[in-house]
This record gives C-alpha cells, structure tokens and sequence, in this order.
DNA sequence: CAAATTTCAGTTCCACTGAGATGG
DNA sequence: CCCATCTCAGTGAAACTGAAATTT
C-alpha cells in the first residue's frame, strides 16, 4: 500500500495540486522533451530562440538580441560563439558603433530554424497530447495572463 | 522602435505564445516566488516537500521519502541532513531492517510545516493574482492532465 | 548470489552576478 | 564623467550519475 500510493500519486497530495508544483512538473517535461528534439536537430535551446529573434527582427547587437530573445547578456555570448562556429549567424563590427557587433542570420540558420520550428511543434504536440485544441487555446490564455502579470520583477 | 517592441514583448512572436514556452516562464516566475518565500523561512523547496511527505504518509525511510516527494536518493541525504540539524526530523536506524534509516517529524518539524504552508498558499495567490478562482481550478485541470499524461518517463 | 539502501563525490544545465575593457 | 556593450570568470540551485559500503 505504502508503495503504491506512491508510484501512482505524484507526491504529498498537499503538494500534487499546487499551481506552482503542476507548472514546474509540466515545464520539466516540456524542456526535457524540447531538449531531446534540438539535441537531436544538434543544437540548444538558447540557440532556436537567438535565430528566431533575428529572424523575426533582423540584424541587432548582441545586448538587444539578448534582451529580445530574454537571455542574459552573458550567455549570449558563448551562444552566438557556437552560432557562428556553425555557420548559422555572422558576426560583425558596427561601423557606426564601436562597441556593438551587429549579428546576421544566414541562409543556412534560417534554413536550420525552419528544421527547428518542426521540431518545437511536434514537441508542443507531444506536451499537450491529452488536451483538446479548445483546451489548449485556453490553458495558453490563462498561462499568458500569468506571465504577464509578472509579480514583482 | 526595436527597443520599444523589444521591451515591450516577451520574446519573438513565434515563441511567445508557444505553451512550453508560457509554462517554463511561469514555472521561472513561481520558482523564484517559492525560493523568496522558503528562504525568508529559513528553508529551500526539497525540504519541503519532505516534511509534507512524512506528515502525509507518517515516518518512511529515506528512499521511500525520495520517492514520496520526487527528490532524488542523493539529495534526500543532504536535505535530512539539514532537518536533523534543526530539529524538525529524527533519524534512526530500521532495527528490523539495518539498510533502513527511518525519518520520523518532530513536532517542531510539524510546527514548522504550517508555517511553510502559509507561504506556499500565498506564493500560489500571488503568482495567479490575474486569474478569478474558476480560472483557478481550470489550470489546474488542465494542467493535471497534462502532467499525468507523462510523455515518455 | 542478487537486490535495496545509504552515502559521497562529481557532473550537467540553466540563470545569473561582478568586473574589466572598449567605445560613444 | 557617465553610460552601453561585449566578454570572461565564477556562483548557486536543481536534478542527476556512478560507485562504494552495508544489509537483506
């Protein structure tokens, strides 16, 4: 008995339906799967979310991609480091701003960003297997209202 | 304009609205809700998660209890460890099986869970303060059968 | 022998902090 | 002088791995 309930609850029950619990359960889940389908595409999360950025806005500076894509100013740097390696994103110095190296995508990253958005749908697919599309439409409307609340930041 | 979109919105569109990508958000924004709110008790998350395991299903062993609570076997050692010190849990060995620690709660312990469960029921209501409580319990549904789901374990 | 438990040491991943150097 | 940017080094939490020692 002990052992049961315990293989098929997921914790104390006190524990098992807090919001906080459910959302960090199913965020594990999700990155994990997120993580075995770019590791697959032979890349990183940071990196899907960096070429989307540039896709979607263009050339920037490394601070604004950061801050666009919400990664730290810090890890943007070892990123695009591998972007460039890749042949995925160029990297250039702003001739009108010394400081600032202007990065581009390339052909070949927004051609590995289309392979990747397949496989963040599917992952999205797989996350949310047991709900309906309604259903999803409105978990991802309730999970919005929450981050956007942003309590405190 | 790429600063005022930039700080306006959270990520490239095409990630923004992507359901793991809400939900790793709000499991960011609960986490560090949670460890604010642990850390001004004086406790972190794992610990917890085991005094509500042991006040739920009474004393257990230290596998067991990592079972019960989602922790793994070498954390549980670190975190007992800790409880020990503060007097909330007793540790002693199984005389009918010598592998077996058995970790019983203290009343301190119990004490000290009540105080944490006040935390806890805040952090949930501040981070959902945007959602009505019928809001509420829809996110939990859905994210229940999310969770439940497992894709994959 | 195999299996379970406890424990230690070390790794990985993510997010972040601090500080130095360069340039506007 | 102040500020933004880029970069590096390092920190901290969470989850996990591998292996040894003990006992059933």
């Amino acid at each position: 008995m002990d052992e049961a309930s315990a293989a098929a609850g997921a914790g104390p029950s006190r524990v098992a339906q807090l919001p906080t619990w459910l959302i960090n359960r199913a965020s594990v889940l999700g990155n994990r799967l997120l993580r075995e389908g770019f590791a697959a595409a032979g890349l990183h999360g940071y990196k899907y979310r960096l070429l989307a950025a540039l896709e979607e806005f263009g050339p920037a500076s490394q601070a604004a991609l950061g801050r666009r894509s919400m990664i730290d100013r810090s890890d943007v740097v070892a990123a695009i480091d591998d972007l460039v390696d890749r042949g995925l994103v160029k990297r250039a110095r702003d001739p009108r701003d010394g400081r600032r190296n202007v990065i581009t995508i390339t052909r070949a990253g927004t051609a590995k960003l289309r392979q990747l958005d397949l496989v963040v749908t599917s992952v999205q697919d797989e996350l949310l297997a047991p709900l309906s599309s309604a259903d999803r439409r409105e978990l991802v409307r309730l999970l919005s209202r929450v981050v956007e609340h942003e309590p405190r930041r």
